[in-house]
RNA sequence: GCGCCCGUAGCUCAGCUGGAUAGAGCGACUGACUACGAAUCAGUAGGCCGGAGGUUCGAAUCCUUCCGGGCGCACCA
């Protein structure tokens, strides 16, 4: 509501300033008064002109407002402070269009788009940072649906670096393992752990501290040794990279083990993907040598025949200026002098693939089953009948911010290319990390370092084996909400109260990673992660349950009493000092577009986060002061019901973007 | 050395393309439950928006510079 109406007041003031003055105005500055009895819309237009008509700003303002003539769905204009133009909605006719639900669907604008997010190295247990990578990406992709765009859901999986290929070394060189050892653990891990709640004995918590325990190894011992481990580490990854061994069977073991742990765990948040590419088939499709023949001819790659990068193919960096006859020599070398390809060219080669561009495609085969849609895998000879993926026309890679640059040396390659609309519509979705605070570190019985004390927050780090894992603290969450739950619900069972548990308890958590906006650090502490009161999930949850009381004691629901209420007269009840919080109310509730475009447009999902919590907040507050049920005027009450059906339509639509499910009960 | 991000209330953070008295949550202090279930609400205290210049009718927001903190800048993945 509230953005259509601030579209034609926007269209009719340029239409005015046309008019009037000759004057093409691109964009109208129109912002939220700071207080609604200021109305609902204003612009400082007036201001700005003031220079170039050279008249009084508030003289401006009267010209423009005489000119603007009845608008619908506007009840006035006026001139305040310096200059301002105020503009009052038609409150009646807002209500009206905001109980009324059609056009609030998403119109399909065939955009087919694609988010990659997750992207965890498959040698160990997600943890905290993880999650955040998740739910923000997960987030983004409900948003980009809920604004109607097509999107796939991808989760690249390296599962040939140098990550995996230290776990394999744990097995191979300090367990003593081989890969038929391998196997049986992971089907000891698998039967033990099934519909187990612990996970301590699961493949990815073994491997978490097997991780950890090999990159001790390779430091601690005499420096001949540590030079021998790190030769074995460095053959280890060749051996995988090449395929076709024990040792690549051993890391193909681990790493679809591990990612069926990964997957396991985010469906426990609802997140869902529906393609994993792997480096393996980047690698072994060949998609880099395709690439590379592309590069040459467009000139993004040349070779360097000078300095301390001679022998190898390179770039010119983004917004280097290089001089011509110079040797580059801050130039990111693509092609080692050796001739094998750097992490970036790779790169490079498989986002050429997702746009579409390079002329060659993954083998497919299914590899995991949600309630409604398969989730498919690269492989090199896959099965006959499979989606399309890839081809997109825009891409977001949630990335945390520390992989800006290589993510810039992409968007270079293909603009160079000449794919200037691909590198426009390319979005390094960047973040920054989750971090632990020292107090949270030292709980977990980690040893920290006495200069890091001090610190605001410390870096979690897979390799030392520092950090929370994700289950843990999901288990963690549901545990503290069970809680909570037994204290409530004594007249539901069991299971009714496990399930309201999780909901909660998923609700904090996804709530806690989207509060925040991307490039804000999270300096993780179980007190505010635990917290279920204030700016968190369960305080809207709540407001949810309080609406739905409400229905269920008033003996009518929520759709009843919205169709009833396009022939109810509403503009009584919208009036005088005692509605305007009820109006604040609707009006919030009328924002949920403009929030939604602008959270896309950003990439910033924390501001339908901001947005949920606000009307769930004003909504507690409308509850406490206006008691409906008890309400003796029968048209009011059916006003203020109708009023608690659309915060219930409201905060049970933007909770869903934001993945995070609306309790019966709680 | 170069690049990116951050510095707003005791703490954790918002602040829309520069705009009208700088906002939340937590914490502190006062109050409100035989109930539309208080996982709530009302109220009080608390801020030269890191410092200094500049642009502008107008700056937390833009520019310059300095201070303080973080992260990147490999023929590692």
């Amino acid at each position: 509501m509230y953005l259509e109406l601030k579209n034609r007041l926007g269209a009719q003031l340029k239409s005015v300033l046309q008019a009037k003055y000759d004057l093409a105005v691109e964009s109208i500055p129109l912002e939220t008064p700071p207080d609604l009895k200021m109305g609902e819309l204003a612009t400082p237009i007036a201001l700005q002109l003031a220079r170039t008509l050279r008249k009084a700003p508030r003289v401006i303002a009267q010209e423009i407002v005489s000119s603007l003539g009845p608008l619908p769905g506007f009840a006035s204009f006026e001139i305040a402070g310096a200059g301002y133009i105020n503009a009052r909605l038609d409150r009646a006719a807002g209500v009206h269009a905001i109980a009324d639900a059609s056009g609030i669907g998403p119109a399909a604008d065939g955009v087919h788009s694609l988010v990659e997010h997750t992207s965890i190295n498959p040698n160990k247990a997600a943890h905290i940072g993880h999650l955040r990578n998740a739910i923000l990406g997960d987030t983004f992709v409900r948003l980009l649906r809920a604004a109607g765009q097509r999107v796939t859901v991808q989760n690249y999986i390296d599962n040939t670096g140098v990550q995996v290929a230290d776990v394999v070394v744990g097995f191979l060189y300090l367990e003593g393992k081989s890969a038929a050892d391998v196997r049986a653990l992971i089907a000891e891990c698998e039967a033990r752990s099934a519909g187990q709640a612990d996970k301590s004995g699961a493949f990815d918590y073994l491997c978490w501290n097997l991780y950890a325990r090999t990159s001790q190894w390779y430091v601690s011992g005499t420096e001949e040794e540590n030079a021998a481990r790190k030769k074995l580490r460095y053959e280890t990854l060749h051996a995988i990279e090449h395929g076709g061994n024990e040792t690549a069977e051993i890391a193909e073991l681990i790493s679809t083990a591990v990612l069926k742990r990964h997957l396991e765990t985010m469906l426990r948040l609802g997140i869902e993907y529906d393609f994993l590419p792997r480096e393996s088939e980047i690698l072994h499709l060949n998609f880099w040598a395709l690439a590379f023949e592309l590069l040459k001819k467009t000139g993004v790659l040349y070779f360097e025949n000078e300095g301390k990068n001679k022998g190898c193919w390179v770039m010119t960096r983004p917004g280097a200026d290089v001089t011509d006859g110079e040797t580059d020599e801050d130039a990111k070398v693509i092609v080692r002098s050796n001739g094998t390809v750097t992490y970036v060219g790779k790169d490079i080669a498989y986002h050429l693939w997702k746009f579409g561009l390079l002329g060659r495609d993954f083998g497919y085969r299914k590899f995991f089953t949600y309630p409604d849609h398969e989730c498919w895998i690269s492989t090199e000879e896959g099965e006959a009948e499979h989606p399309h993926f890839g081809g997109v026309q825009a891409i977001y890679n949630v990335i945390d911010s520390r992989q800006s640059d290589p993510q810039a040396n992409v968007i270079q390659a293909l603009r160079g290319m000449g794919h200037t609309a691909e590198a426009d519509h390319y979005t390094h979705f960047s973040y920054e990390m989750v971090a632990l605070t020292p107090r949270c570190a030292l709980d977990l019985g980690y040893d920290v370092p006495e200069e890091d004390r001090s610190r605001a927050y410390i870096e979690v780090s897979g390799r030392k084996g520092f950090g929370v894992k994700a289950d843990d603290l999901i288990d963690k969450l549901i545990s503290a909400t069970l809680e909570e739950v037994n204290k409530r619900q004594t007249g539901r069972d069991q299971a009714e109260r496990g399930q309201i548990a999780a909901q909660i308890a998923i609700g904090a958590l996804r709530y806690f990673m989207l509060k925040y906006t991307r490039n804000s650090v999270i300096a993780f502490d179980f007190k505010d992660a635990l917290s279920f009161e204030g700016e968190t999930g369960p305080y809207i949850q709540y407001a949810v349950v309080r609406v739905r009381n409400i229905f269920r004691k008033a003996g009518t629901t929520p759709e009843a009493v919205l169709a009833e209420f396009a022939s109810i007269d509403a503009a009584p009840f919208l009036v005088g000092e005692d509605a305007e919080d009820i109006w604040a109310v609707w009006l919030r509730a009328g924002r949920r577009s403009t929030v939604l475009e602008q959270g896309i447009a950003t990439s910033e999902p924390a501001y339908l986060a901001k947005h949920a919590f606000q009307l769930a907040q004003e909504f507690n507050n409308f509850y406490h002061r206006h008691h409906i049920l008890t309400e003796e005027n029968a048209a009011r009450k059916r006003f203020l019901l109708a009023t608690a059906a659309i915060v219930l339509r409201e905060l049970v639509t933007v909770l869903g973007w934001l993945g995070i499910e609306s309790p019966e009960a709680m």
